[in-house]
DNA sequence: TATAATTTTTAGACAAGTCTAAAAATTATA
DNA sequence: TATAATTTTTAGACTTGTCTAAAAATTATA
């Protein structure tokens, strides 16, 4: 059985290896968890002995099979458990994140199975993101980024990229939410911020926000 | 912010407090928490820098105030998650235990309430625990031991002693729960196990049994 | 390609919690 | 009330995960 550390540590070089296909550095994994690059070291020679990594000495990690087995469960865990918190409990979907990150280490397959037929078999979390199955298979979703929409294309938001409460509390104050029909009706080329329409409104949002909302694709 | 460790210690030592008057004993502590005595006086010594305990060397131990507050908000957390687990997640009583006892760390303050309110305000758990309120306070139920009652009197079922999985089948595979009004037909002198109607059918229990059962007193 | 800058690893230390073995204190017994 | 038995504590060690500081390796730059 696993610790709460190193099913975090999956978690996150999980995570970081859908944005590259090169090993994993230790200083990114470091960075990710808020830790120090030696500590990242010293886990990583423990995961090998565990078989959940592959390392080779400063050319960086990448998960086993069993590594990423386990990684999707632990996101299985905590965006179901995410679900129950928004759909259940009525949490606003930027206040559930801290605490599935602790609800997502409980240790029961039977609580998760319940967890999810109870929730009717949800496929994503309230950001968007893709629940894993329970035998790890995960759904990705095609989507582009905002930006790369085309002017007057309609699309609808399916994922949300930064998950931090500023960012999720500016969408709810402007009614965005996944499912939202989005269109982009103006580009201002000084500082690429652009002027989208929904739900019957318009708004001028920055580039930086753009970067976070992402559409569904084709 | 306490660690799971402590507050596992912290909840051993309130609900040994609640059979004897005297300082809880190491020994008793190591038995219920499955560690060695050399363990808990370690640990004991910790307890006292964070005034969660009074303690007197080779004379046992007692909770001060913000220790019991600690345990009962623990305390509190497990019972909720057991009436989650089966009134929302339809586990059997007997399942339930294992998986409270993980639930139970989980640090969110919003999330018990919201429970709380989402299980409709419960005042006991599935055992028939009295669950404790936010500020601390619990409401014990005066109850009477089975074998204590008097023959032809009926009264009801709030309380079970023993929540090991075996004791909880047997009380399942004969439909005796929390709540069953239940009355003594028959003692048998010779081993004190004794003959119970309820519900229309009637049980020879043995000593064993009604020494797990209790019944609302007065 | 030599040197500088950066990244990663190693070495050694620390905190939390646990353990074994032995010593000290308490309690039971003769 | 001595002595035996039991309980509790202490001393020292171990594990997990972390850290700082320094060394080693890699990558960037001149």
């Amino acid at each position: 059985m696993n610790s709460f550390t190193i099913e975090n540590y999956l978690k996150a070089i999980y995570k970081l290896g859908l944005t590259t296909n090169e090993g994993i550095s230790t200083n990114a994994i470091a960075h990710s968890l808020n830790t120090k690059a030696s500590s990242v070291t010293d886990m990583l020679k423990k995961l090998v002995t565990k078989k959940l990594v592959n390392y080779k000495k400063y050319y960086g990690v990448s998960l086993t099979d069993e590594g990423e087995k386990n990684a999707l469960s632990i996101i299985r865990n905590h965006r179901l458990w995410e679900v129950f918190l928004v759909e259940k409990l009525h949490f606003k979907w930027n206040e559930v994140h801290e605490i599935a990150e602790q609800l997502e280490h409980v240790k029961s397959s039977k609580l998760i199975d319940y967890l999810d037929a109870y929730l009717d078999y949800p496929t994503v979390d309230p950001h968007g993101d893709p629940i894993p199955t329970k035998e790890g298979v995960i759904n990705t979703i095609k989507k582009i980024n905002l930006s790369k929409l085309s002017i007057n294309d309609v699309s609808e938001l399916v994922y949300v990229a930064n998950d931090s409460d500023k960012f999720l509390k500016y969408l709810s104050k402007n009614k965005i939410e996944i499912g939202t029909n989005i269109t982009i009706t103006d580009v201002e080329p000084f500082d690429n911020s652009m002027t989208i329409s929904y739900k019957n409104q318009q708004l001028v949002i920055s580039q930086e926000v753009a970067n976070n909302l992402y559409l569904k694709s084709e």
